[in-house]
DNA sequence: TAGTGGTCTAGACCACGAC
DNA sequence: TCGTGGTCTAGACCACTAG
């Protein structure tokens, strides 16, 4: 980026706006990425250079910086420089991707989409064990408190990127000494296996809520400044209308596109 | 809050961690919010005693400050102080809204669902106009590039607190010199008025992104530093498979939580 | 080693809110 | 008026990256 003079922000607070210095250096900067002028992957003016141009204290400059970092405009690298935040390749979930004709072909619903994405899926992460139930998750299952579940914990990557998490709790009456509670569960995943013990899948609930992620998920995602989490909470039900199972995802909202339809009757 | 002594943080960092003092601060109050210390709406002690306590500048505390902020757990209010920020009610939104029988009712889908939560709804910046629709949504509406479209846009509030932006695009030729046109299209909204016409709706399709609100979205939602929005775009499709309707709906994230029916053949 | 961003200090003045 | 948070300055030292 060339940085062209803005005399009027010199010295100051430019006396035809009430606006906060950095405010204005912010708004330069997001409308230079707007428009285009800054690319996705450019890098920035260093700090210094901006100080020296528009004449402020380098916490003002980082100020503005900080803003469009928490707007998800931008990333720094520290000892590189402050780049203009490149688009991440998008992943689009569809509602019938629990669908059955895709569990027959053998594949569990992440590795088959990914495969046709031309990404390279890897599934690490995994912890299988019993708990007790806590409120929320025996409510969902329709347990009696105290009640065992089995936990399904896993971290799902793309080419080497963390882009979602899952967690799962079947009552441990259902999963309890089948391959549900072993590490693989064989092919077309937990929902094939609750398929063979009878528990037909009849139709899934699907909660969808966003907020910015908790230092513990920034850690487990490799998450940047600036972008949400969406949490998908799932109730699988058998078709005799009795949940069996409750999946709690959270995944990096710059990756995903959850796609929906809904029924005009 | 009662501010306990924390001798380890006070001059400088703690010899047991090397994490910058700020994020020490933050930590601290967060846990402090996360267990109920700190309850919703409590006010945090001010800059000043935090400076006085930990021993720091004022910077640094603000820095801890900022950073809870963007995680939308607590917002400033100035001249006031720092809050925990209460939790709004919460609106649930179900993918059978746009069902028939709740248009058949005579009430468009926002006042039905808000009528029924007993929350107090209003509707104002209604703009309606004819333009050229953009690359995007000529794609959605399959139409010819330049072909006009009907603008309707509008924001919805629930006991005045603005919750959400809706603009919908109806192809002119379907909308002009109709009342979808009007600034009131009359009983059942916009939907029964395309039905009327003929256009009977088959279902939707829905997409769903996350992002962090952009400064004029910030404005007319009065939202937040730290709540992400919630971006909606849904297609609305007649019996034929032809699409009649694309509306692009902005959510605050922190007031909705989205649930969906996916099949499971 | 030079340049970058990350953290921190110790002040200053201002704008807003409550009293 | 006084206490609050909002903005800004002019430095300092550190940690990371690249050549």
């Amino acid at each position: 980026m060339r940085l062209t003079s803005h005399k009027a922000l010199r010295r100051g607070r430019d006396p035809r706006s009430d606006k906060p210095v950095f405010r204005q250096i912010a708004d330069h900067l997001r409308e230079a990425i707007q428009n285009g002028t800054l690319a996705p992957g450019d890098k920035l003016p260093s700090e210094a250079e901006f100080v020296a141009h528009y004449e402020v204290a380098r916490m003002t400059v980082r100020s503005a910086l900080q803003q469009l970092q928490t707007e998800g405009l931008v990333l720094s690298e520290h000892g590189r420089g402050v780049f203009v935040r490149p688009r991440p390749q998008i992943r689009r979930l569809a509602s019938d991707r629990f669908a059955r004709r895709h569990r027959q072909e053998g594949k569990a619903a992440f590795l088959a989409e990914s495969a046709s994405a031309g990404a390279e899926p890897t599934v690490d992460l995994i912890h299988v064990r019993e708990e007790v139930a806590d409120a929320d998750i025996a409510r969902r299952l329709g347990l009696a408190t105290g009640e065992p579940v089995l936990v399904r914990s896993r971290r799902y990557a793309l080419n080497g990127s963390p882009v979602e998490t899952a967690t799962s709790y079947i009552p441990a009456r259902i999963a309890r000494g089948t391959r549900i509670s072993e590490d693989n569960p064989g092919p077309g995943g937990v929902y094939a296996r609750l398929e063979d013990l009878g528990h037909v899948l009849g139709h899934f609930e699907e909660e969808v809520t966003a907020r910015m992620p908790a230092p513990d998920e920034i850690e487990i995602l490799q998450l940047r400044t600036g972008i949400p989490v969406f949490c998908l909470i799932r109730t699988a039900f058998d078709v005799t209308g009795n949940p069996v199972e409750v999946c709690d995802t959270i995944l990096s909202s710059d990756v995903y596109v959850l796609t929906y339809d809904l029924p005009a009757r």
